[in-house]
DNA sequence: ACCACAAAGGGTATTATTGGGTTTTCAATC
DNA sequence: GATTGAAAACCCAATAATACCCTTTGTGGT
């Protein structure tokens, strides 16, 4: 079969050399060509606005200025076209669920084989998505295990609780975070405690841990 | 020059796609060989002591198991002769020191170019060690910065505060720690006061921010 | 033996954090 | 209009963490 339609990839992630070796071996799959890099979303979203309109971009999670939830977002409302698949180290339900919610089409943990890098690219491209069997696993998991709906609920967070996390792995204390967010500071602590007992945890340091270990928080 | 001696290269990372996506372009060098990768320090130990005896290893720091501290550290102490890189995504005097003291001969930020990775393998191997002129600079700023020897000292860290600052990133309250390193409270908090007033933080957040980034704890 | 110095431990006061029970507000729904 | 549920806010008590000043202990050097 000479010459299927050549896939154009884009390669976000803010370490050159893991970029450049990622790209040097999506080159080397016979119909993928990588269009541009990027350090951090902000690079992805000054190349697409440019023009440059690659058929996928691979996406880590935690960049700086701009990370990958952030720039999947603005995507998905610019450029619905392009398939997103986001790189990540941890693939918890959360993490999943956020980048679903910002329409990611696929997830790549780090330590998936090449091979199933090249096919998770062809899917993309020919249907639109591409969920591992861990990956969908741990979905349904998320509704059968779950009577209610509630559970579900459990490993979602609200825009507010995203922002708590991500002052939580800051020196301010919670007055501080309390001005910070128009919250009373009350209200935060009933934010955190709320959190303690979805997360399972019992201190701040336990909330920080948490929103590092998934990518909430840039370190 | 036909057919110099070919350097046989050994990597470790816990993320498969990085580690091979980096194998298939250290393969593409034209003296360079990879003759095993490794997943944590323990697999590069067991491999060592199955007669595995590369060049030089290019190893992470945050690894699960064993990490690259430790791996170094039990590489100098029994093959000496193999020489360890670190690849960090961080650069901080700190790290550097640490690395030194256990016998890593280069380091490599993940922001390299590829070009450089090569030269670095060479250098390793020709001289016995390869130090960018960030690294080197920022030794020489330790050592010129300070009329006294105690700036440098502040950038060292003691076996004690290294595993302090681990117990840092966990949910145990002070009191737990001091149990779990055998000293009483109170000389922990004069191990955390120290290290308050040396790595310029005020909480114990902050204490965990610092170790995450500085690869003293996985997360 | 003496000195210098750093690690370990101590006392006390203040602030931050955590836990539990309670109330208000407000929007959605019935 | 009444009810329900969730988010926001409040109070109080207990524990953990931080700040400051100080003493003891042990170690290495002279």
């Amino acid at each position: 079969m000479p010459d299927q339609k050549l896939i154009t990839v884009a390669l976000a992630d803010d370490h050159v050399l893991l970029r450049d070796a990622l790209a040097y071996l999506i080159s080397s799959f016979n119909n993928c060509q990588v269009l541009f890099t990027a350090a951090n979303g902000q690079e992805v979203i000054d190349r697409v606005k440019g023009g440059n309109h690659p058929d996928v971009i691979i996406m880590d999670l935690n960049m700086p200025e701009v990370d990958g939830h952030t720039t999947t977002q603005w995507l998905r409302d610019n450029h619905p076209d392009i398939h997103v698949m986001m790189l990540t180290m941890y693939d918890s339900e959360l993490t999943l669920i956020r980048m679903l919610q910002v329409g990611a089409k696929g997830f790549l943990k780090k330590d998936i084989h090449p091979d199933e890098l090249k096919f998770a690219i062809q899917s993309v491209v020919e249907s639109g998505y591409y969920y591992t069997n861990s990956v969908t696993g741990k979905l349904v998991n998320l509704f059968r295990n779950s009577p209610d709906e509630k559970i579900v609920m459990r490993n979602m967070l609200t825009d507010q609780e995203a922002q708590f996390l991500r002052f939580c792995c800051s020196e301010m204390t919670y007055k501080e975070i309390a001005v910070e967010m128009g919250l009373s500071p009350r209200s935060v602590e009933s934010v955190r405690d709320e959190l303690f007992l979805r997360m399972g945890v019992k201190s701040r340091v336990g909330l920080a841990m948490y929103a590092i270990r998934h990518g909430l928080a840039t370190f």
